[in-house]
DNA sequence: CTGTTAGCGCATTCAG
DNA sequence: CTGAATGCGCTAACAG
């Protein structure tokens, strides 16, 4: 059976149960030459490497990845991210894939939600993988889930907030802090004094804290008061970002602005907006988070804060790929630049 | 050096390095045991369960599955998907992802285009990792990369269209064809009579030909003649919506309705009618397709074909873990439901 | 430039 | 209920 054409009545099919030790008796060398013919190039004879590459060919063989990585040269990526609807998570996840194929690794997709529980389920399972590296969002919160990741010797990126906390090893992200705090300073730098707050659940989420304290802070330093209950957390959807206009202005008559940790909650606000024939930003100002494909042709063109998450994907891939290089010069930190794109909503 | 803690210096950080040989060696069993104890309760005692599962706890073992999936005990789903931005193919991502986890498997995620080329790069790259089961968007095109997918013994589902050509395996779906020529008559009985329709890039991808093809198929039920030229191709964003907005509009004088491939091009089509004071639908009426979170928020809210897409990943997920649980009975084409949710943009 | 030996960590098979 | 031997497919290390 260990012809690799048990089971295959019909005789020519190309079958991954083929290794390379089949190849190499095919072609009547030894194993390790045809393992070298591919990821080793230099070490064989051109002559040898050809007829190892036309055998390959023939015979419809996939290198097992599997059996490499048990040898230590494992070419996998493991990354841990919440939901992908609506979140700009999806950006995120795209440019991490490409960095990983152009880099020729592949990416094993773990779900995780911002529970401690699920948080340390998803990175157990990643870790089954022993993948080369991994890329988590927001900071690790369970202790034993950064002892594993630690003990993995595997090198690790947060993609997070760049501030507050120590990194199990590397962080890539922006300071959601500034970027809230920045955004807060643009809206009152137009004149709107009353600006209510609108995010996704926050709990677990220490970007989203940190933008709420930027949010905060930037109050306090304008010297405006009397914000509470100016703040509403709902569901990451364009049906929450209605519902939260909704509530913010029938519980604040007076607010002229609201900031929202996420444009895809703005585009759901300045809907209702439309819908009741308030003017935007005449009636109240709508700011956003992200600025989303959608955010710059939205009528009005929503003002946002652009974060390039398709970049920092690519950015912390980078990061991985350099260590597993055997770069050492590899920054610790990499904060990422934000603006603020001021458009017609606010 | 068998030992594990060879290069820490902390003395008892969790190791990934550990194995089934250590655990069982701290406590006096055998490898199987512990195995055993994790894969298969029954056949051990619990008072020796009990042991190994502390050791495993205090240790900071983590099975490695790399191992396990060259013994044939493979947990993990492949799949090769276009670009997630914009294209509610996160949706379905999701779906898989959720169906994965649900039933104990893990999700590789490969980048794969629609080009011929790309398309079997991307297979090869899944194939390598020796995946329990494989999803793929859309046919195979690829002669070698079918004969690949179909030597490697596992299952497979495409996710497409329902009807034509021979699935690889099974296929789980919808009949794209049906859909555009339901919405195309749906338009037709609202009184529209011009009817545009644009699409993302068609090329190599047979969904987007079906829907083409139903649309066709529709207007010439209908007798609906001279519509040359009231197609267009755009990039899947809201501004290519808009651009075919204008690009139909302009040469089309009296076009009426415009059926869009994609809510995401749709919205941006309304977004520009709004800048132009165009009335949808009274200037010209918008459909969609996809259903997207924002398309029952959106002003007006948007006529769209609803697709469960987040169901055909389950499902497809589901068929795969059916057959490989040993259910025979598994039905090779899964055709899901379609509705043409009508709204107020036409 | 090519080959031999050995082992990564687990689970199947067969024996106690 | 528990264990010993063995091999999945590949490649590092060390000959030749």
């Amino acid at each position: 059976m260990t012809d690799g054409s048990g089971d295959d009545p019909g005789g020519n099919t190309p079958s991954q149960r083929l290794g390379v030790r089949e190849i190499a008796r095919r072609i009547g060398v030894a194993p390790i030459t045809v393992s070298r013919s591919l990821s080793n190039p230099g070490r064989v004879s051109a002559e040898t490497r050809a007829r190892v590459l036309e055998a390959i060919e023939q015979i419809g063989f996939v290198p097992n990845q599997l059996a490499s990585s048990m040898r230590g040269n494992g070419r996998m990526i493991g990354t841990v991210v919440p939901p992908l609807i609506n979140s700009g998570i999806a950006e995120q996840v795209q440019g991490m894939s490409d960095e990983c194929h152009e880099g020729g690794y592949s990416m094993l997709l773990v779900q995780g939600e911002f529970t401690r529980e699920a948080e340390e389920k998803a990175i157990r399972t990643l870790l089954g993988w022993r993948p080369a590296g991994m890329i988590l969002q927001s900071f690790v919160q369970s202790e034993t889930a950064r002892a594993l990741l630690q003990g993995s010797g595997a090198p690790v990126v947060e993609i997070s907030e760049v501030k507050g906390r120590d990194p199990i090893d590397m962080v890539v992200g922006i300071s959601n802090f500034e970027t809230a705090y920045a955004m807060t300073m643009h809206l009152a730098a137009k004149g709107y004094r009353r600006i209510g707050f609108v995010s996704t659940p926050i709990h677990g989420n220490d970007r989203l804290q940190q933008r709420r304290t930027g949010y905060h802070a930037a109050l306090t330093k304008l010297g405006i008061k009397n914000h509470d209950g100016m703040e509403v957390e709902v569901p990451i959807t364009a049906q929450g970002g209605a519902e939260a206009l909704v509530a913010l202005t029938s519980r604040h008559k007076h607010i002229d602005a609201i900031f929202f940790s996420s444009d895809t909650l703005a585009v759901g606000a300045v809907q209702e907006c439309h819908r009741r024939g308030w003017a935007v930003p005449g009636r109240i100002a709508i700011a956003g988070y992200g600025d989303m494909d959608l955010a710059a042709q939205l009528y009005p063109r929503l003002t946002t804060v652009r974060v390039n998450r398709y970049d920092m994907g690519r950015r912390a891939v980078r990061q991985l790929l350099a260590r597993l290089g055997g770069d050492v010069e590899v920054p610790t930190v990499t904060s990422l630049g934000f603006e603020i794109i001021d458009r017609e909503s606010a």
